[in-house]
DNA sequence: ATCCAGAATTGGATCTTGTCCAAAACCGAA
DNA sequence: TTCGGTTTTGGACAAGATCCAATTCTGGAT
């Protein structure tokens, strides 16, 4: 069984089969896929599987912690399993494709205490943006 | 005239009624209106503006570098006039507002050469979160 | 001043993403 | 086995955004 579901269950989460099949299509630490991708994979293994139930799952994986929302670009919210490591993204503006990538030092260090205007602050997200190999000027 | 409606006019640009009412609400550095709040504050100054106009105006200011696109949530798309000085943006979880936050030193280069992956990077988006003054546990 | 072709605008249809909801199915404790 | 709470489901609904064919506008040519 995998580490996320092992966690899920000590949770006391009820490990249903639908819950089971998304847990599983979001297993491997450098997927991004959408809701909806992650719905016609996850019909592949319970093919009557709704898509209600995945936008639960995803919202209650969420919720715990255990997946986290990246917003690249205006369209469809990116599910991300690898929440227990702090990292970044690079993204390709030409084909969508993301990349983990791994800090240098603490992102949040570089906000100088005058720019803070009063507000707590309790994360940073950096995006990297540029074409990946593929999609580079040949 | 604004500067930004003299930089479209110099890249000959047909300054229309309705360009210069969208110019005219982004004008000013530190507003970050969702398409539909441009539209009900353009409407305010030309009655009969239509939403589309003002996508398609969007659009073309984005195109043109004079404007910037900002995702920070799944929601709404906010535009940001202000794409002459490089900056990033501090955002209340709470309530969504957003302020301009100025760089100390380049974020490009917390980047590592070994986590680049081949891309060509052309950007870096920097987006700290938290509450802001108003909304933060008095 | 008038005409005309290309540019810009318009309202509504359409698409994508996501949420909501009431009914049905499921599950496990008693 | 029964029963109440939990989960799932399909479809309705909503927000944000794009698309499109019809119309209006514009500025240069005459
Ligand atoms: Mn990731
Ligand atoms: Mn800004
Ligand atoms: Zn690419
Ligand atoms: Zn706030």
């Amino acid at each position: 069984m995998s580490d996320l579901l092992e966690r899920l269950r000590d949770r006391g989460w009820r490990l249903t089969a639908q819950r089971r099949v998304v847990a599983q299509v979001l297993d491997g630490d450098h997927v991004h896929y959408t809701a909806d991708e992650i719905h016609a994979l996850a019909v592949n293994l319970l093919p009557e599987i709704s898509r209600a139930t995945v936008y639960n799952t995803l919202g209650e994986l969420v919720s715990l912690g255990e997946v986290l929302e990246v917003s690249t670009d205006g369209r469809a919210k990116r599910y991300d399993p690898n929440a227990r490591h702090a990292h970044q993204h690079l993204v390709c503006d030409a084909c969508g494709t993301i990349r983990d990538v791994h800090p240098a030092g603490d992102p949040l260090g570089s906000l100088p205490a005058t720019e803070r205007y009063g507000f707590t602050i309790s994360g940073v997200e950096v995006t990297y943006r540029g074409l990946c190999p593929d999609c580079g000027t040949a």
